[in-house]
DNA sequence: TCAGCTTTGTGAAAACGTGCACGAGCGACC
DNA sequence: GGTCGCTCGTGCACGTTTTCACAAAGCTGA
């Protein structure tokens, strides 16, 4: 009650906007640029200097006028509004196709995700490796997050086994999903769930395409008001 | 500008779920039920039922009163208007762990998007053949993108080729990108991008968990406001 | 035909997110 | 110490999205 500042309540699309502001500050911070402008920032981003202003601001007064802001302490305090000063282990349920790439992939360990255990109720995937992790039976998957104290879990199962995937996980105790499934989940409240559904993205490129082909059919390619903004996070 | 309807602009956010009606509803319609209501809709997909007929009215009046939406219809509807009436072959660029995990997801081809081609500047993968398509080399990427009208391109490389990756498709012809590459890159007007981060998604369960750390340390789990609603998507 | 029930379609209001414009504060230089 | 130029922080206005509330419209059964 003491110690710790109060709480503001960071707005969802700026919390959204944060890793990206956190991405490029380490780049930068590790090309040696020290300090950087709202103006910079933004650049880098792909959004205009008064959305970066109002979204750090949110953090707290970090900035110089006159000057910019420090990437150093900027980075440190983003990660530490985020809750990147510790890793966080996540757990992968389903073996197959996506669930082996996302094992694979080094982008998780390397952002402070490593994978702690990956589980799959098909018994002739059980003990393979993937990524370094040895696959586990699903009917462990309590014992694989309490082990490692996992409160992520990420749902690489076909669409039919999502919420049957998301109930054992909730079961055992996580309390954030990662649902690469096509189909909505219900969780418990106080369960945080975010979605990416790769065809869902396609679909909405189609859309866009299919516009462009109809709406403008003698003048050619044309600018479409409307368009998804750059950067635009699943 | 005579047999086509008055073209109303759809607005983004319901674009970005008209994908996941039409998911339901041909579940539905595989199901055998020919009929739904948009509070029935709406249960299925997390949402409440005022948005749903907002969004299905900007098709067009295609509900009955008293009654609901006819499912096979409301399907056709929302394919015609995502321009999902023929497929849109897709070109990878990039063809390691990720770009071998997309070719090899059925999920794409399934759903109207086919790989119609996947390219990558390593000689040594370039011959290997992942999720039945042949890996050509970058730079015949023009080649394979006119020889199959592609309009569509997913960029999965790292971070540091993203960049080349996308002028190279903008180059040839795309008009699409979907960027999985941890970085922002930027197109020329009239092209559309979408971008998916893991990372991204996953250091915004971060926060979300973190907050509930501390933000109740005294009252145990409790509903944070300012959650992110289910099947939030991109 | 009419009453009663159900569900759509849509204005209007509220909530939310974005962009502009400008005062405030800082550093640099004379 | 004072002036000048730069950049942050933020109040305000605007546009978009969500939610509410209800009239309109269809079906059912008498």
């Amino acid at each position: 009650m003491a110690g710790q500042r109060t709480r503001r309540r960071i707005p969802e699309a700026t919390v959204a906007r944060l890793p990206v502001y956190l991405r490029i500050l380490s780049e930068q911070f590790d090309a040696d640029v020290t300090n950087i402008s709202s103006e910079g920032l933004a650049e880098f981003a792909g959004l205009n200097a008064a959305k970066v202003r109002k979204d750090l601001s949110y953090l707290g007064s970090y900035g110089t006028r006159g000057v910019g802001y420090d990437v150093e302490f900027l980075v440190y305090q983003i990660r530490r509004e985020l809750g990147l000063t510790h890793d966080w282990p996540v757990v992968i349920v389903g073996a197959g196709n996506l669930g082996q790439a996302l094992a694979g992939y080094n982008g998780f360990g390397d952002r402070g995700f490593p994978v702690g255990g990956i589980v799959d109720v098909d018994d002739s995937k059980v003990g393979s490796v993937v990524g370094g992790v040895r696959v586990r039976h699903f009917d462990e998957l309590a014992q694989v997050v309490q082990a490692r104290n996992i409160s992520i879990g990420v749902i690489a199962t076909p669409g039919s086994a999502a919420q049957q995937a998301a109930d054992a996980l909730v079961a055992a105790g996580v309390t954030s999903l990662l649902n690469f499934a096509p189909c909505v989940i219900g969780v418990p409240h106080g369960v945080s769930v975010r979605k990416v559904d790769l065809a869902v993205e396609l679909q909405i490129l189609s859309y866009y395409e299919q516009r462009r082909a109809t709406a403008a059919p003698v003048a050619g390619l044309r600018a479409v008001p409307g368009e998804p903004r750059r950067g635009a996070t699943a």
